[in-house]
DNA sequence: GCTTATTATCTCAGTTATGAGATGTTAACC
DNA sequence: GGTTAACATCTCATAACTGAGATAATAAGC
């Protein structure tokens, strides 16, 4: 996370010592770097209010992403949870082992596939995120406020697109777009 | 990071057990949840090919984005490192730490405070940075390669303006928009 | 149907990071 | 100039997560 790339545009001061590097001088590298930096940063601009909102409840954002995917999809195996809070396969299984102890969740047989589990959501869990989604929703709607609706709706084509096509690319050392 | 939300629209469905709850009814909300799980899945998919490119070299997210400051940059103070990459101040301290017992960079004494030091590149770091680098920038504009040139610059000026004023807004819990 | 590959989850050791407090230093105020 | 507040960095306990391999169950090929 967290790439840096913005500096002075110009040729390279040669000769100083310590003298920084130049930005690559083409232009297309140039723009997806540039885009990079404030893409990475604006998600982490609007993560650190969603987080915040999380901790008051004493949650982490992992422990929220289950939260709410089981809230809005209802019981699901562990496998789909974890493809969907791109958290690894042991991670997937403290996480839930937190929240049942928490006595949030609860892990239920699969009839049709022994290995399998599914997660699903407590009465007493339902009753939490009933109480807390809204007001997340809320936090996050206005750390998006910055920009107005139809600017929201073009930065969500553009960035749909963009995960797309870099999710079906392969990835720079092998295996292609999918999740650890 | 990843909070999800996309569902179905329409009302909830009443009555049965299990019944995933409802999004939210009002347009600007949905529109930001919308955009957030697109801004954070986009970001996920970008830095996946960052990363992969980073390990190829030994080094994690966190200590490239070190010497990334560092080539731009030149020598900076550890706090200035510190606001640059994201990380907290211990965690600031271990990496620098680490990446100076491999000889990439290293501590120099700050001339007019002497509680302050400065992280510098050593020429081993200066000479990876210089070879990887180039690498890095390509890996990244491939993967912006889903948006075409004028897209991507769409996408910077509206992210731009997004991460800008989310991190000016105050914090749900408390204080204001700074790193931690 | 028996062997082999694949899949789902779990275990566990190790890595990376956080955050509270300690230490030493500088600035601010009276 | 002496006291108090604000800083910059480091130390350390421990949280949060990863990834490799173990275990168990299912699917596929012949």
């Amino acid at each position: 996370m967290k790439t840096t790339a913005q500096s002075i545009p110009g040729p390279a001061q040669t000769g100083t010592l310590d003298a920084p590097a130049a930005p690559p001088a083409d232009v297309p590298t140039a723009t997806a770097l540039k885009l990079w930096v404030v893409l990475s940063r604006a998600a982490a601009a609007v993560e650190a209010h969603a987080v915040a909102d999380m901790t008051r409840h004493g949650l982490t954002p992992a422990e929220f992403g289950v939260l709410e995917a089981l809230h809005h999809k209802g019981p699901l195996l562990l496998g789909d949870v974890q493809r969907r809070t791109l958290v690894s396969s042991g991670g997937t299984t403290f996480l839930v082992d937190r929240l049942e102890k928490r006595g949030l969740v609860e892990r239920r047989m699969c009839e049709t596939d022994r290995r399998a589990r599914y997660a699903a959501l407590t009465p007493a869990g339902t009753a939490l995120m009933a109480e807390i989604f809204p007001v997340h929703a809320e936090v996050i709607r206005r750390a998006m406020s910055g920009l107005g609706l139809a600017d929201q709706r073009e930065a969500t084509d553009l960035l749909r697109v963009l995960g797309r096509e870099a999710s079906a690319l392969s990835l720079p050392g092998g295996v292609t777009g999918g999740t650890k």
